[in-house]
RNA sequence: GGGGGCGUAGCUCAGUUGGUUAGAGUGUCGGCCUGUCACGCCGAAGGUCGCGGGUUCGAGCCCCGUCGCUCCCGCCA
């Protein structure tokens, strides 16, 4: 017989009654009758019941067995009787009565209890992470990952793309996060950066004549943490494609996702193929995000009514005076809201007034004889008739206003477009439990406000949506040509969650140069920064694209968790920290010398 | 860097208007119990109320500071 086990705790069923069996695992769960004691063993793979009674050699040390000490059990498989059947477990018809008994290893008392489902502080479920992987909610979710990851890759295989892997130590990079360093020990004072994404190596794939690249890539940024955003570290499904259009990747990547979603599913629904098409200026006006949540229904699209509120006959001296210093007023329709209390209506002006730091949330609401509201007395009929048309509402729903400058309009009126359908309980039809869309037609560049200039709004690695030669002989005074360049980038957005962010790439030199001439950028740093990616595309380039969709957030959404640790093996805390490895740590004076490193501890203010 | 929330037994939490010896559940330890599966019953141990200072006759509770955790904003091409 093994030495610790002939069977899992997940095996046994009636067909093993009779059989001596062996199983090694965690005792979950004891049960002490005095004379008969119960215990539950589980491991990976699930829970069988055992039981010692007082005549039985092993009893002693059965009875001594407490939580999560880890056992080897042996004895003969036994049906339980049938009114001791316990249908919750797929084990539950039988037992092992325990003939022989081995303590493996022992446990201290539990600072986070393994058994039942009490909810624990992030700060003790990172320290004993090991305890909480036991766990069924969070073992679950790692296996799910798992399964994810290995689909993914069988899914990219069968789609012809091959797996290569890109270095961990590279070179720093100026655009973009901050990025994490490690000092050279051969190199006094020099650094390499880890990947903020394999970016320029999958581009370089490429040039070197390989096709459909993908990798599970770990990607490092140096930024703050979110719910959603791990600290540090993360994992993008990453793919290139050579001589491939826009159209080329989506028909690529559609399946995959779509597929993966189906498959992990689990009974929720999947918008269907080929996933909504939506230009990114027609996203920030109807939805005000480029990461729409399209479960809400349409009958919600934002739309703008700048034009009607600026109407002479309107006497609403806040938006008119928005309107004249470049203001835009936004409509945000809440269908059947006349059926709220009045602080339903309250609570989102002082949600928009505290949260969104915003001036306000005017409203209308419109019943079948007329609008009503604090403003609705400055709009006369002909206007309110005017936005009934424009929202399409029918009589018992309501408008909310958001005015503002464009963009600060549009992300407000976004904000309360999701916060009054969750309110509302309002569902698109049909509802898609995880419903896709492209944004597509990123803007180039966009202007900062506060240095004055003209930046990269996403991916300086982009081909502008332009005339070649038009686009060579642009210049920073073309500043509103400029800034009215699209790009050939996507995003991939699923339930207003960015899962990735994609472009046709731009592979030419000169274009690529111009690019970064009109952000600001001389030709010397783009030699000097980006000189291995370009040099490449002086010895024959393929035209070429792709995208990264993040793993973590898809594992999230399958998942049905809100936060990238609840599907993280081993996550660090919202600081940054691995409370159980105890990262970041000090180094020794020895090793600070070799890598000729100093610190310079940070003043205390 | 900024804002909100939280911090009481190993763990999860309660603790009234500032008022006697700070409680419950769970876990731990001891006793009882032969069919439980969140077993049950009896008992015990277990507390720097995050830390420091202040107000007060009296502080878990009020005030100031600080530390830790967490969520959000900034940031994340």
């Amino acid at each position: 017989m093994h030495a610790f086990r002939t069977h899992t705790c997940g095996d046994l069923r009636k067909a093993h009654v009779g059989q001596n069996v062996r199983l090694s695992g965690w005792v979950h769960r004891r049960r002490d009758h005095g004379g008969l004691v119960f215990l539950d063993l589980r491991d990976h793979y699930g829970l069988t019941q055992c039981v010692v009674e007082p005549d039985s050699p092993a009893f002693a040390l059965a009875d001594a067995a407490r939580q999560e000490w880890v056992v080897t059990v042996t004895g003969p498989v036994v049906a339980r009787p049938a009114e001791t059947v316990n249908e919750a477990l797929p084990s539950g018809e039988v037992e092992v009565r325990i003939e022989t008994f081995a303590v493996q290893s022992r446990a201290e008392e539990l600072p986070l209890q393994v058994f039942g489902d009490i909810e624990y502080p992030e700060e003790t479920r990172l320290k004993y992470r090991f305890l909480d992987l036991r766990r069924e909610a969070l073992h679950r979710n790692i296996i799910l990952r798992s399964n994810i990851i290995a689909s993914l890759r069988r899914r990219m295989i069968a789609e012809g793309f091959t797996e290569f892997q890109t270095p961990i130590l590279t070179a720093s990079s100026p655009e973009g996060a901050r990025d994490f360093l490690v000092p050279s020990r051969l190199h006094p004072g020099k650094f390499y950066a880890l990947p903020q994404a394999p970016q320029q190596f999958k581009q370089l794939i490429m040039v070197a004549g390989f096709d459909r690249y993908f990798q599970i890539a770990p990607c490092f940024r140096d930024e703050d943490a979110r719910a959603d955003r791990s600290p540090g570290e993360f994992y993008q499904l990453d793919l290139e494609m050579s001589f491939v259009t826009q159209d080329d990747v989506f028909t690529a990547v559609e399946p995959v996702l779509h597929g993966l979603f189906e498959e992990f599913a689990d009974g929720r629904s999947v918008s269907p193929l080929p996933f909504k098409r939506i230009p990114y200026a027609e996203a920030m006006l109807k939805y005000g995000s480029d990461k729409p949540d399209l479960r809400l229904p349409p009958t919600m699209d934002i739309i703008d009514v700048t034009a009607e509120f600026n109407d002479p006959s309107v006497e609403f001296k806040a938006f008119k005076n928005v309107i004249a210093q470049g203001g835009v007023v936004r409509a945000i329709p809440a269908p059947g809201a006349a059926a709220q209390p009045r602080s339903f209506f309250d609570k989102l002006n002082d949600w928009a007034r505290s949260e969104m730091k915003a001036a306000g949330l005017g409203y209308v609401v419109f019943e079948a004889d007329g609008g009503k509201g604090p403003i609705a007395k400055f709009i006369p009929d002909p206007v309110q008739k005017a936005l009934i048309a424009k929202a399409k509402l029918k009589p018992g729903d309501a408008l909310f206003f958001a005015a503002d400058k464009p963009e600060k309009a549009a992300k407000l009126a976004g904000a309360a477009r999701l916060k009054i359908g969750a309110e509302l309980g309002l569902k698109a039809v049909p509802y898609y439990d995880f419903h896709f869309c492209w944004i597509i037609d990123f803007p180039m560049y966009e202007w900062n406000e506060d240095e004055k200039k003209i930046d990269f709004s996403h991916n300086p690695f982009s081909m502008p949506q332009f005339d070649h030669d038009a686009f060579l002989k642009l210049t920073g005074e073309d500043k509103d040509t400029v800034l009215g360049i699209k790009a050939f980038q996507y995003d991939i957005v699923c339930n207003g969650i960015e899962l990735s962010s994609g472009a046709i790439r731009n592979h030419l030199p000169d274009v690529m140069i111009k690019a970064f001439d009109l952000a600001g950028y001389g030709r010397e740093v783009v030699e000097a920064k980006f000189g291995g990616m370009l040099n490449a595309f002086r010895y024959g380039a393929p035209p070429h694209g792709g995208t990264a969709p993040g793993i973590d957030r898809m594992v999230m959404l399958l998942a049905g968790e809100e936060n990238l640790r609840e599907v993280t093996m081993f996550p660090m805390n919202q600081r940054a920290e691995d409370l159980m490895m105890g990262a970041p740590s000090d180094v020794t004076p020895k090793q600070l010398r070799e890598l000729h490193i100093r610190i310079v501890p940070p003043e205390k203010g």
